[in-house]
DNA sequence: GTCAACGATAATTTCGAGATTTTTATATAT
DNA sequence: ATATATAAAAATCTCGAAATTATCGTTGAC
């Protein structure tokens, strides 16, 4: 019965066990629901119905159940009891205190990385520094196609930076926050504008670190972290004011 | 055929909509399982298997799961795919690392929370701490009965105290962290030990904190912090070191 | 005697349907 | 005309069973 009725089973349990992808469709649904929403295809506040849900995606009510719930503990969506699920709302105060917030972790992170960092962690930061540059050159060019390999490789580059600290707690903390960040980032690029020099940014975050810099390397992420939020703010404000 | 075979269904959802009370089977899970970690009931690195848990609590599959899935959220379960879930451990290492990230975060909030506490977050403070020390003084005479409401008041005099810290993020990042200490802390207070005078600490910071004196406040609560991780990791490592 | 392959058992994962609650539309009374 | 109560409709929540996957004991070969 489940075997014609839901070919995803097959397809998914019959794929090879390849590294990074999903094994258990939970895992599956939420990827893909998390993907839509850090892009936009699944816009702030919107319901998200189980029909609606399992069209689009395939899965079984349970199934989606599950992803949605793993999505409410990453707080990119909301539950209410009784009344379903939404995706979580965003406005300006939340990114203001989610930015405030962030560089308040991400700094302290930085910190205690660079003081411990030894030579694999430089090599970790020179890798990824380098894959960043290249993906920048390239994007002047042809911005739409390397929209996701760039955003990967910008939180490469950035998990690179604070990989040597040594707190497991500080790390979890960040990567929630990190991805909060990331769907603002993204929902600023859809509204493509601001000419930045984010490599030139990139480059003094890089050398500052790789030179043990630590007031540097702490005043560049910040300042870098600041002129995000003021560009992410911008693009917000004139998205939401004919909403309201 | 539910209302038979389901006599908790009809149950919860006969209930009157008391508030504080779970609504949903799910919370009532939740609560349920998250109340049996904290206290033990589960121990650290405890297979969760799904027929235990069902003839232990009566719930179903699907509600176990998802209630499973919000606890590993809230990093007291771990799951691997395929292999289920866990309680999740506790480690000397683990114990160290919270108490700093806490600390780390908790003073900044207790920070905030001073330079912007209004006439109402003096009130709660008053009102939790003469809650607190109420249950304090009747907690040396019987210390089995009130351990739940003397954990309560406590959460409760912890959270008046950064209550008027306007960042939502650090509340939410302070929240999980807070949670997995007061695990610690229960289980440090099952094998009871040290007669430590924890009332004192508590009177200290209320002072500190109703005078508006940040850096007294922030270095009381430190101590009171790094004390606590001092007497968990004596108990921590006495009780673990039979096991392995 | 040790290791590998095989098979039976047990556990996890997933699905669809049934039960309950919320929401919406309608009709009636004030 | 507004508000309230009722009823139909839609959506959520929960469960038990089916299917997949992992685990463990056994047998056989080297």
């Amino acid at each position: 019965m489940h075997t014609n009725a839901a070919p995803n089973v097959t397809a998914a349990a019959l794929a090879p066990p390849k590294q990074g992808a999903a094994r258990s469709l939970v895992e599956a649904a939420h990827e893909a629901i998390c993907h839509e929403i850090l892009t936009g295809g699944l816009a702030p506040g919107e319901k998200l119905r189980f029909e609606m849900l399992r069209k689009r995606f395939g899965f079984g009510a349970s199934t989606l159940r599950e992803a949605l719930t793993r999505l409410v503990g990453e707080a990119l969506v909301t539950s209410e009891e009784q009344k379903g699920f939404r995706v979580a709302p965003v406005s300006l105060e939340d990114l203001a205190d989610l930015t405030r917030t962030r560089k308040f972790i991400e700094l302290e992170a930085l910190r205690e990385s660079i003081l411990n960092g030894d030579d694999a962690w430089e090599g970790r930061l020179v890798s990824a520094f380098h894959r960043l540059s290249k993906v920048e050159a390239k994007l002047s060019s042809g911005p739409e196609l390397q929209q996701d390999e760039f955003e990967h490789r910008n939180n490469e580059f950035h998990y690179a930076l604070i990989s040597a600290c040594p707190s497991r707690w500080l790390h979890h903390l960040h990567g929630i926050l990190y991805q909060q960040s990331e769907r603002y980032r993204r929902i600023s690029l859809v509204n493509r504008v601001v000419p930045r020099d984010v490599h030139a940014e990139h480059k003094a975050m890089f050398e500052a670190a790789l030179t043990r810099n630590v007031e540097l390397a702490c005043q560049v992420a910040g300042e870098h972290i600041e002129r995000t939020l003021a560009v992410m703010g911008k693009v917000l404000s004139a998205g939401m004011s004919p909403g309201g």
